[in-house]
DNA sequence: TATGAAAGGCCGTGAAC
DNA sequence: GTTCACGGCCTTTCATA
C-alpha cells in the first residue's frame, strides 16, 4: 500500500515529525502552499493512515526511568495459540515500550524501562517470566542511547 | 534529576502522548484547569525537557518500508575513540531508527528500517559492513510488531 | 481535482487579581 | 489558579485553472 506521495507531501511530514504542533499557517508557509491547501493534504495524509497520530516525546529519564532493557523471549511451544497468548498479556504490560515477533526461532524481542535495578527485578519476576509460555529470558542493558527516532530518514526523503 | 510531578502533570502527559495536537482549551478541559495554568504548566513541562518534543507518528509501511531488522553489532576494539568513531558514522545513517550501546560485550543494538530484502542487503553492504570498527554483524529479522509506544505506561501512572 | 483568497468564529495569549 | 479581553489562527465558503 505504497501510498503515492509528491515532494509537498513529504516536505510536510518531515516538518510534523519535527514539530508535531506547528501552526497550519507556519506549516502551509515552510511547504509553500496557502493554508487551505497545505491542510488538505495534511488532513489526507492522516486519513490515508500516513500519519498515525501525534504524540509528545518525553524523556523517561526526567520521570525517573533511567534504564533501558532488550529482553529477548523464547517460547516453549510456537504454535499460533501460544503466540496469541504471550502477545495479548506482553501488551498488557505497562512497562514495555515496543515488542516485535522475531524470523528464526520465533522469538520475542521486547524492549523494557525501568527505574532502575531493582525496578527491573521487580519486572522481570513479577511480569517478563509469568509470561505465558515463556522457556527463556535473556536480559541485555542499554548503557547509552545513541540514535532514537520515530521513523527513519530514508522513509521520509525517498 | 526526577522532577517531582503531581497527577495533575501526569494527566497532561498522558493527554499529549495521545494527542500531541490537542487544543490548550480541550486539554485544559480534560485534566480539569483553566487554560491559562493548563498552558503554563505545559510550557513548564517543556521547559523542565521532560517533554522533549512532539512528532507525529508515521506509518512506515505506508511509505513502501515493510522491513525491520535489528542488528547487534560489534566492534573489533573497545576504546573511546573506536565508540566515538562508530557512534559519529551510525548517527548519519538515514536508514537507523535507534541505536543503544549495550553492556557486556559493548556492543550495539541497532533497528533500521528498509523498503524489502534487496534494500536492506544495500543498506548492510553500503553502510553498516563499512562502519569504522566493525568486526560482526548478526541481523534479526522482525515478523510482526506486537507492542509500539513512545515511552512505557508506568512511566507516566508512576 | 487541485489551489488560492477572503470572512467570521474560535482559540491562544497575556494582564490583572 | 482564575477571569477577562484582544489579536491572531483555523475553518469554511466560494471562485478559479
Amino acid at each position: 500500500m505504497a501510498s503515492d506521495l509528491d515532494s509537498t507531501d513529504r516536505k510536510i511530514l518531515r516538518e510534523v515529525v519535527r514539530d508535531a504542533r506547528i501552526s497550519q499557517m507556519a506549516l502551509a508557509e515552510k511547504v509553500g502552499l496557502s493554508p487551505t491547501a497545505c491542510t488538505r493534504r495534511l488532513t489526507a495524509l492522516e486519513k490515508k493512515g500516513v500519519i498515525k497520530g501525534y504524540a509528545a516525546e518525553i524523556d523517561a529519564s526526567e520521570l525517573g526511568y533511567m534504564m533501558t532493557v532488550h529482553v529477548h523471549i523464547t517460547l516453549d511451544k510456537q504454535s499460533e495459540d501460544a503466540l496469541s497468548a504471550f502477545e495479548r498479556e506482553i501488551a498488557k504490560c505497562p512497562d514495555v515500550v515496543s515488542c516485535y515477533l522475531m524470523s528464526g526461532n520465533d522469538d520475542y524481542l521486547v524492549h523494557v524501562q525501568a527505574r532502575d535495578m531493582e525496578d527491573y527485578e521487580r519486572i522481570h519476576k513479577q511480569h517478563l517470566s509469568r509470561m505465558p509460555g515463556v522457556a527463556r529470558l535473556h536480559s541485555s542493558f542499554a548503557m547509552r542511547s545513541v540514535v532514537k527516532r520515530g521513523v527513519s530518514v530514508s522513509a521520509l526523503t525517498g
